[in-house]
DNA sequence: GTGATTGCAAATCTTTTGCACTAAA
DNA sequence: TTTAGTGCAAAAGATTTGCAATCAC
């Protein structure tokens, strides 16, 4: 619990996923887990990691987001046709998406209930339930 | 009350919002809201006019389930970060997506509630709200 | 006739892929 | 050393745009 960990934060993460833990994937880890951004797109991870000196290929934080994401460490949320979005925060919640400015913001899940859902058709099994609060500004 | 006044229907839809009954807007609406499908994409409506032997541009497709959606008439379905879906029906209802087939199904949104949520901030304004419900097959 | 609409092809944008190169283990 | 991971540039989709030709009114 020292004042400075984040680093071995990130790399543990990588280990327990199984991810090799190599220059770039620790880079980005410690850009998504311990930066103060939690909903990002693939641009916009390159920017920071560009801003931050750090080599990194687009193509490599595509597969980076994707393979974190098959690995649990991230959820991708759909919101706009054009654009993926990532999630750091992999817990039970919705969505808040502000149209003008193309930001999201979490509303926590603890309180928000769907309810009335049937079952689903030929009884497939639910993977997940997507609440999206679309706004803009008043 | 007759057999067959689809294209009379899909003509006063397109007066109503204020578009042109062009050649392609008639044949296209004609498809869209005298068919049974109510999810398309701007591919599918392509395909299935030229399987109904109706000359149209996909640029012309793209621009014209735009400016249907502009004016009210579809309503877009986003559930997939490649693929832009329309859906025909424009009442109070939510969605099924079943992910392997990439296909949607309409909720019926009479009994759906969703609870808990709470204000937007900085006072925005709910613009919709959208429930996915993703399924897989078991 | 005149302005809206269309078609086509080219442009754009996001995302994926192939493959030679590099780096973990 | 061996195999996974990376970078680049090219490919692949989906969607859009520019502009001359065409059509509705």
């Amino acid at each position: 619990m020292s004042n400075d960990r984040p680093y071995s934060d990130a790399l543990s993460r990588l280990r327990a996923a199984g991810l090799r833990p190599t220059r770039q994937r620790k880079a980005l880890a410690k850009l998504l887990f311990d930066g103060d951004c939690c909903h990002v797109t693939a641009e916009m991870l390159r920017a920071e990691a560009m801003e931050a000196k750090i080599a990194v290929s687009l193509a490599t934080v595509y597969n980076t987001l994707h393979q974190f994401t098959t690995a649990g460490l991230l959820r991708e949320i759909v919101v706009d046709s054009h654009r993926s979005y990532f999630d750091t925060n992999i817990g039970d919640h919705h969505h808040f998406y502000f149209e003008d400015t193309k930001q999201l913001e979490d509303i926590p899940g603890e309180h928000v209930t769907v309810t009335g859902l049937p079952a689903p058709p030929n009884n497939a099994r639910i993977t997940s339930i997507d609440v999206i609060v679309r706004v803009e500004a008043k």
